[in-house]
RNA sequence: GGGGCCGUAGUUCAGCUGGUUAGAACGCCGGCCUGUCACGCCGGAAGUCGCGAGUUCGAUCCUCGUCGGCCCCGCCA
């Protein structure tokens, strides 16, 4: 129960706030001030009474002094944590020695004569003071109280900081905003859709788009040259730490470019802006490497360049040996590497085998392991490998005494996936990384085409409106595996933070990618057959990319999951805990939009 | 769909091998306090041990189920 009633409108002077409370320094010593926010923390010592007063900027120190206003001072005995009240009072030095040096207005205070309390509060289920932080499933209910906690609110000042910066960059190159459709079509291929039934057409239905991809292509049939958003997409997939079911993308596109131009440009708005937000200064250019470099040295196609452990083949050496795991491995066209895992040949056996589940838990069927010591390599396995075969395992994986040496053999998929997750669990075990560093690289010449296992059939690994190297076009016929993509990535500290492509403009190679990925001609038409009349009338030569802004603005916070970055986010089974959405609807309403529930 | 971790005062946590009345700190309420700033001192209230079954003389503790949160695999062009 509220325990105060507010102040009557009626007895309100209705002064204007004149500052923010963590704006006032010496230099306003002596200001008649007007202030406005929440009571952050009292101090109430009986006779006199300090109030930390908090609003967006900041924390000052309101003095209520009975010698200065009996009153007033006996209103204060009633401030309670989070009350919202108007302060009017006089900003003075504090007394020589009372100083706070640990607050930035530390050096004054505010005596108040008077005093309205706006609105009292509950006491809230948790402290907006920092110490300790609540359990996530409280913040999110109250997510309210969670926003006014001095860490949180950062993070979106901060969020706010990169797009303005974002939003002046490409301004000044030219760019125009254009925004684009939520509620369209349902397209194949990708995520899947959320849909929205549409009233007015009983049994049909819009779909939430998954990037405005289609649309920023169309623009640039247009003729808009230069195009960009900052604009949330919707994918009804499962949830991750950095995946929500809305998000938001800085989506751009370009006419008359060609990858150089792309590449070359977002890697100055990403040095701009983060200069301008952070004063961070990034060397140029960004380290590129093509997709096959970096999985064949890092096992992913998103490396973290934040540390070492690199992937080495020993693909040869294995070839040679007695050890017929390894043997088998090459023979069937797969792969022997290795990765050193420096000083941790003190492991035990305990640890060993929990990086072994590690490893079977991604697909290897074991892990095997040697031990550098100064006599050489150890192993129970070591017993398959000539002397000279060890020398020059421990040589090309520059192993020291000390040293563990971990080894997957088999399919070349399996060897990556699961090296590449052991090189991040070692790099993580040894302390390798930085947390501070900012380690920025373009991965290109990514792969035009996977094969689906399940669905036998060919799949577009970045989109289907993905122009592959020309040089590889010829390959489409013959070995469309071996065709690669004018497509890219940006990967920030291990992070996927954007990726994009030049795009087909030919209306002919565009069909000839919905042909190999088993659209057939009435599909196509049926579902993109806009974008390809479109190609058909002056389409440009265009290209563009998509930055995820929640992912970037985490890795820049410094925190580790997009939620503490979206003001609203979801929880892992995608609900709002704060609204209660999803939730049910009147039946009537289905009714409306002709949906029967079938259960 | 699958694997893992977690759930105990308002909050953050502790709670031994299953055994007295389930504790601490902060917060909250009351009292005292004119230089505090994580104010201090005195006193007080506060628990469906997530929920439901089972095992047991006895369950916060063990088992099963279920609900919720988090991390991961699958999924995410």
């Amino acid at each position: 129960m509220l325990i105060c009633t507010p102040t009557p409108n009626s007895r309100r002077k209705r002064m204007k706030r004149t500052d923010y409370c963590g704006a006032l320094t010496a230099a306003q010593n002596e200001k008649e001030v007007t202030l406005a926010g929440w009571v952050h923390r009292r101090r109430d010592h009986g006779g006199l009474i300090f109030i930390d007063l908090r609003d967006r900027e900041g924390l000052v120190q309101v003095v209520f002094n009975p010698q200065l206003s009996e009153a007033i001072h006996q209103r204060a005995h009633q401030l309670r944590s989070e009350f919202v009240i108007q302060v009017n009072g006089k900003v003075m030095r504090r007394p020589a020695g009372t100083e706070n040096k640990d607050l930035p207005t530390g050096e004054v205070e505010v005596h108040a004569s008077d005093l309205e309390i706006l609105n009292p509060s509950l006491t809230p289920p948790f402290s907006i003071e920092e110490e300790k932080e609540p359990s996530e499933t409280l913040r999110l209910q109250y997510r309210y109280l969670d926003l006014r906690r001095r860490s949180v609110q950062t993070n979106f000042i901060l969020r706010h900081n990169l797009s303005k910066a974002i939003r002046r960059f490409l301004d000044q190159h030219q760019f125009l905003e254009i925004e684009t459709p939520f509620l369209t079509k349902s397209t194949p291929e990708g995520a899947r859709d959320f849909l929205v039934p549409s009233r007015m057409n009983a049994g049909q239905f819009y779909a939430l788009p998954q990037s405005p991809q289609l649309f920023k292509q169309i623009l640039m049939v247009s003729g808009f040259d230069r195009y960009y958003q900052i604009v949330r997409c919707f994918r009804d997939e499962d949830l991750r730490a950095d995946r929500q079911p809305e998000f938001t993308q800085i989506d751009i596109e370009m006419s008359f470019i060609e990858r150089e131009d792309i590449l070359s440009l977002m890697e100055e708005m990403v040095r701009t802006v983060l200069k301008e937000v952070r004063g961070i200064h990034l060397e140029s250019p960004f380290p590129r490497m093509t997709y096959q470099e970096a999985m064949s040295r890092f096992g992913v196609d998103k490396p973290d360049l934040r540390f070492g452990l690199e992937l080495k083949d020993l693909s040869d050496i294995a070839a040679r040996s007695e050890f017929k795991v390894f043997r088998d491995a090459v023979e069937k066209k797969g792969l022997v590497k290795g990765i050193n895992a420096k000083g941790l040949a003190t492991l035990s056996r305990k640890e060993l085998e929990e990086l072994t589940q590690e490893a079977t838990g991604r697909g290897a069927k074991g892990l095997a392991w040697m031990k550098a010591t100064p006599e050489g390599l150890e192993a129970p396995i070591a017993k398959f490998f000539k002397p000279e075969m060890l020398q020059e395992i421990a040589q090309r994986l520059e192993a020291a005494p000390g040293d563990l040496l971990l080894f997957v053999a088999d399919r070349e998929k399996v060897v990556y996936e699961v090296l590449g997750h052991l090189r991040l669990v070692i790099g993580r075990r040894l302390n390798l990384i930085d947390p501070k560093a900012l380690k920025l690289l373009w991965v290109t010449d990514f792969p035009l085409l996977e094969y689906d296992d399940a669905e036998k059939r060919y799949v577009a690994m970045h989109h289907p409106f993905t122009s592959p190297m020309d040089e590889d076009i010829p390959l489409l016929a013959t070995d469309p595996l071996r065709a690669r993509a004018k497509a890219y990535d940006i990967v920030l500290n291990g992070t996927e933070i954007g990726g994009g492509s030049i795009r087909i403009h030919q209306n002919e190679v565009q069909s000839k990618m919905f042909e190999l990925l088993g659209i057939t001609k009435e599909e196509a038409e049926a579902k993109f057959g806009f974008l390809l009349q479109a190609l058909q009338y002056g389409a440009p030569p265009h290209g563009g990319i998509a930055f995820g802004f929640d992912r970037l603005t985490a890795i820049l916070a410094g925190v580790d999951s997009i939620r503490d970055v979206i003001a609203f986010p979801k929880t892992q089974k995608g609900i709002c805990l704060m609204t209660n959405a999803p939730s049910e609807v009147d039946p009537r309403q289905l009714k409306e939009l002709h949906i029967k529930p079938t259960e």
